[in-house]
DNA sequence: TTTATTTATAAGTAAAATCTATTGATTTTA
DNA sequence: TAAAATCAATAGATTTTACTTATAAATAAA
């Protein structure tokens, strides 16, 4: 059975005529005759009856004519999927970001998606990055926005933006009087840090060249948790640049200020398999993102 | 696109691996993958996300599995049918009946139908010979019982038995003490007759032959009212034997007798146009009328 | 009967699907 | 780190299938 012998039934059940069907076909009748009669001998069944005045559907012939269209129509549907899916900025589309990205990032570009791909249906995930790493190894994530290189083989990234570290710190505290601020200025052991698990946890212990610091102070499960808690205990901690609200931490009673270490930054990146088919997805969603940014980061992606 | 194509899309979906795809579909891998990348390209669409840890379908390719399936489905639906319809004796069967013989001939053998040919579902349909020899041509019917030869070389019959005429006549009238009936011992002007389009009255003129006969008496529209008409008048008329219900006749003032003369009966006949492809289903029906008929008629098909 | 119409058959040709063998890339194992 | 194993893609040859034109057979209409 073949796509092809439904067509040529559902002509003559339409024509009542095989040489009228052979025509709408654009094949020659014996063509359409010698495959319909195939077909009979492969469903061990008559499905018309041939006379002088043309030919008449059996009542079995009639039945299958009519699942024969309902093939056809999933057939036509497959193709027009295809027609309005093969852009490869339509669909769904899943996109993990880290928490200490998550609200700061998502707000900055989603509003505009809808705008400049408006048959992209994103999904967003968020997790840490070990997580989201395994998840898109997995082929359960098709992107994610992390911050560390990417951790698999099969994984590859393009770079997005560096955000730079802030350093909160309680307002009158004298290291806000310095004139340059350097990593070394910081007493490394008072920093307020994150859970195990988040990366941004681990950046800050790199910057600051002491990953292995003795650790049974207070640590935070969330950025917001990690600034007020920073505030309530008049301690300090690195704040990612996109989580710098001024305004906000002035009224609990934190000063922050960029540090003048030139790495004192760490690098975000879209990450993504490197058998995605949708690549073109992937540089217009870095575009996207790239060209959302506040001035606060150093967009690295052009597009 | 093919249906072949569709089974390999689904292996794949299935297995998630195109080598063992190709052994699921009996196929080499080169040929699966070949016949997969062709359905790609001609809907340009990415199907599945290749790496070494196997197959993924896309987005699209997800939602174009699915579809196939239900083509699937509906493929096997066809094989299915047409495997329990492959037998002549299922499915719809629609048999016309001329009036004057339904009422006695269709519950001489509808009630062994669904014991013989449990699968078939038979549709009937009471008219004259004229409209149900139409509708036979116009592949409207499948089969007609009817008591006049074929009048369309398109059409033809199996006899299934001659149906004496019995003489109805008022229980008082001299004609009943003949020793011998002949039809020319019949009043032919007196007689009562149905309407025109019936084939009885007819088949009673031509007994008569006196088609030419001033026509200006009463006509019944049926085989009841002709009977009714019959004795309220006290006049005679022709009945077709399995018309012939003697205790009826007698409650209402007419008896009745056979006709001596070798000539007075009908021929009924199973017909069908020569094109219906299930002969076997004609032989079978007649074969089940034929044994199921009373000893008032003389049966012509033999199982 | 002749003519026209319709489906079936025949023989040759073109297209396609398939196979084996091999390559290239990547992952696992030693 | 190198060798072996795994997996999909590619190449070339072969078989199968579908298609074409030409023709026959059957039947209805003139």
């Amino acid at each position: 059975m073949n796509l092809r012998d439904l067509d040529y039934i559902c002509a003559v059940a339409d024509t009542g005529h095989f040489g009228r069907a052979a025509d709408l076909c654009h094949v020659s009748q014996p063509t359409l005759s010698g495959q319909i009669k195939k077909l009979e001998d492969y469903l061990d069944v008559t499905l018309f009856e041939r006379a002088r005045s043309g030919a008449k559907p059996t009542d079995v012939g009639r039945s299958i004519v009519d699942i024969a269209r309902t093939i056809q129509a999933d057939a036509k549907r497959i193709k027009s999927l295809a027609e309005t899916r093969k852009d490869p900025f339509s669909g769904n589309v899943t996109l993990g970001i880290i928490p200490t990205l998550a609200p700061n990032v998502i707000p900055l570009f989603v509003p505009k998606i809808s705008a400049q791909f408006p048959r992209l249906i994103p999904q967003f995930e968020e997790d840490q990055t070990s997580r989201l790493t395994q998840r898109l190894v997995a082929g359960q994530l098709d992107f994610a926005i992390l911050a560390t290189p990417p951790e698999h083989d099969a994984l590859m990234q393009i770079p997005l933006f560096n955000e730079p570290f802030w350093l909160a710190f309680p307002q009158n505290d004298p290291i806000g009087t310095l004139q340059q601020l350097s990593l070394a200025d910081v007493d490394v052991d008072g920093l307020m840090l994150l859970n195990e698990g988040h990366c941004l946890r681990d950046q800050a212990l790199e910057l600051c060249s002491t990953m292995g610091r003795s650790d049974q102070g207070l640590k935070a499960a969330s950025l917001d948790t990690l600034i007020k808690l920073t505030a309530a205990t008049h301690a300090m901690t690195l704040v990612p640049a996109l989580a710098v609200d001024k305004t906000n931490f002035k009224s609990i009673g934190l000063a922050v200020r960029t540090i003048d270490d030139p790495k004192a930054y760490r690098t975000v990146s879209l990450t993504f398999r490197r058998s995605l088919p949708r690549k073109d997805l992937a540089d217009g969603l870095a575009g996207l993102i790239a060209s959302n940014l506040p001035e606060s980061v150093t967009p690295l992606f052009r597009i």
